[in-house]
DNA sequence: CTGTATCCACGGAGATACTG
DNA sequence: CAGTATCTCCGTGGATACAG
């Protein structure tokens, strides 16, 4: 899935080849770095584009901004705007982003699970 | 975790500062759309690089290459040389692989269940 | 076949400033 | 506070050529 598998056999079922490619829009939007950590960093709570900003470390307002545009795009975020002064506008996870979220938490278990096998991995390749 | 949270209440224990930094540093690496192909692509099989190249739809030469070292690196292939004429490298996933292409099969399955919901929020927004 | 190296262009991403 | 826009620069990544 996502690669070409799904192709094979139904090189011209129009409506197949449409997912797919449309699939692999979505997970190259998915599958980068700064939206799986918003995701994370969203978990169950509602934040505020200031405090999302504190909790993922590293990230550029720019980035963030464009980055949450993506995920509202793709109705994975909910994005609440509170027409007061100042603004204040608030981020969650819809349901889908929430389903997401379970796999970037096994990612996130994976790594930490990880940690000491991939560093003497690392320590091997480097020598 | 992977976010700030890890650090709170914690700012000065170095081992947990360290274990934190090399956390960021491996989900950098394995959050990336090549990455994740690859270890999708790769699954419980044994695939030369030419192979590879042509499972993981689009990628180029120098990316294969590139993720693959790094994959190697990070301990998540295993990369086998045979000393033939011409070369034959084969490349498996390891534990810690296979391991983690259990959270990319969960997104890949969280891709494809959600593509209606996705299209239509795209629609709405587009709009 | 696989891998490394070089060149180069394009776009990603930071910094900054400004609006509502 | 949140968002957009502009400018600029550096690095990513593609193309190509060559080596083992």
């Amino acid at each position: 899935m996502v690669t070409k598998q799904l192709l094979k056999g139904l090189p011209e079922d129009a409506d197949l080849r449409r997912a797919d490619s449309l699939a692999r829009e979505i997970f190259s939007d998915v599958a980068n770095k700064w939206a799986l950590l918003i995701i994370e960093a969203l978990g169950e709570r509602t934040l505020r584009f200031s405090e999302l900003r504190n909790e993922v470390e590293g990230i550029s307002h720019k980035m963030l901004t464009q980055n949450l545009r993506m995920l509202e795009r793709n109705g994975l975020v909910d994005r609440k705007v509170h027409p007061t002064v100042p603004p204040r506008v608030e981020y969650t996870l819809t349901e889908p982003g929430r389903a997401l979220r379970t796999a970037v938490d096994a990612i996130c278990g994976w790594t930490h699970q990880h940690l000491g096998h991939i560093e003497r991995a690392r320590g091997r390749f480097d020598a």
